[in-house]
DNA sequence: TTAAATTTTGAACGACTGTTCAATTTCATC
DNA sequence: GATGAAATTGAACAGTCGTTCAAAATTTAA
């Protein structure tokens, strides 16, 4: 009937994501793709119809990683304990595997100019539904015992979400761990 | 003798940084600042060197300008309610004055690969800068007793400045100023 | 083995990038 | 007014950008 694609979708996903992720989305060019997905133009195109369809591809697959990581500490820890060995993670382990201790989606906000609207707000959804996954767990934190139920989980989850974009911004000015990592125990102080 | 420059290097400088800091150092183009600043390619040269000679300068017309905010807030109020009133003033404030509400060393550190290593550095100091800054009003502080003096001003000054890179990117995330603001006493209630 | 359908290739496109430089204009000085 | 040094101009350069598309290669079904 027909040929078959010769590469793995989700594979190549996964190497773009890693490129766009460290360069960002202007810096990283089509050549630059083409050589780290070891695909030829037309192919691309074929698959992903433009930069722009590859990098909304790079940013979903970027939160799915995101949420399964957020989904193994809840299952190793209690819910607060979850949330902060998942801060920990993601500013100060792995790394090796990634390619900045910036967030993917924090990059894509502030790099982009008002002519990429579309990639701005898709990247405002995907923040908007990790911090209510924030807020679930401190719900569940709640009902536990382990946090104050008086306390507004909402607006906790803002705090939170807001300081994990402070400390990975931050991550990448002091390269000094012991400091992140106290600020760290500064933030969990305060919840 | 000779010409004089025709353009005010003071102006110009501030124009550009303007623009630099709305779209970024990449998404700026020679062309979108010719327009911006009125100058010729020729004259541009003449007078920064280089793309990354203006944007130095952008640089630091951006620290020198927000210094001056900050000392403009401790004229008017105590140390303390002064940082308060700074972050304020940058997260909220002065719409009409600034482009957006991201930091332009954020953006810079954020959006930069490492080819751009000097420019990256540049913006490191500067924020090293405002976080000795911040360390300086936090001790004032303490000698009047406005803050508990067994405190570390040091790790304080590094709590507020990553609070303050997490406020201005959740901004841009979320428009809803009450939830803003309700963010910054949160972090001024846990100092 | 042939035919049809799909994927892959890579040269090429026009637009844009940062930058250069010879020609021109400008203006303080004599 | 003439002189000459500095500032300005804008066309042009070589390189890169995202993208296209006709041709070639590949694979499955008949």
């Amino acid at each position: 009937m027909a040929n078959t694609a010769k590469h793995n979708r989700d594979e190549v996903i996964q190497k773009a994501t890693l490129l766009f992720w460290e360069k960002g989305f202007h810096a990283t060019s089509m050549r630059d793709l083409q050589e780290r997905i070891d695909m030829r133009p037309g192919s691309i195109y074929a698959a992903f119809g433009s930069k722009e369809g590859l990098f909304k591809e790079a940013l979903k697959f970027y939160v799915q990683d995101s949420c399964e990581q957020l989904n193994s500490c809840t299952e190793k820890f209690s819910p607060l304990q979850a949330l902060k060995q998942f801060f920990i993670s993601v500013v100060l382990c792995n790394e090796e595997q990634r390619p900045t201790e910036a967030c993917m989606l924090v990059k894509t906000l502030t790099e982009l100019p008002p002519e990429n609207a579309d990639l701005i707000d898709e990247a405002r959804g995907y923040l908007k539904g990790m911090e209510d996954l924030f807020a679930s767990l401190l719900s569940q934190a709640q009902e536990t015992g382990e946090l104050d139920p008086s306390k507004d989980s909402r607006r906790l989850a803002r705090y939170l979400q807001m300081q994990l974009m402070g400390l990975r911004t931050y991550a990448r000015t002091n390269a000094d761990k012991q400091s992140v990592k106290q600020l760290i125990d500064d933030v969990f102080e305060s919840v």
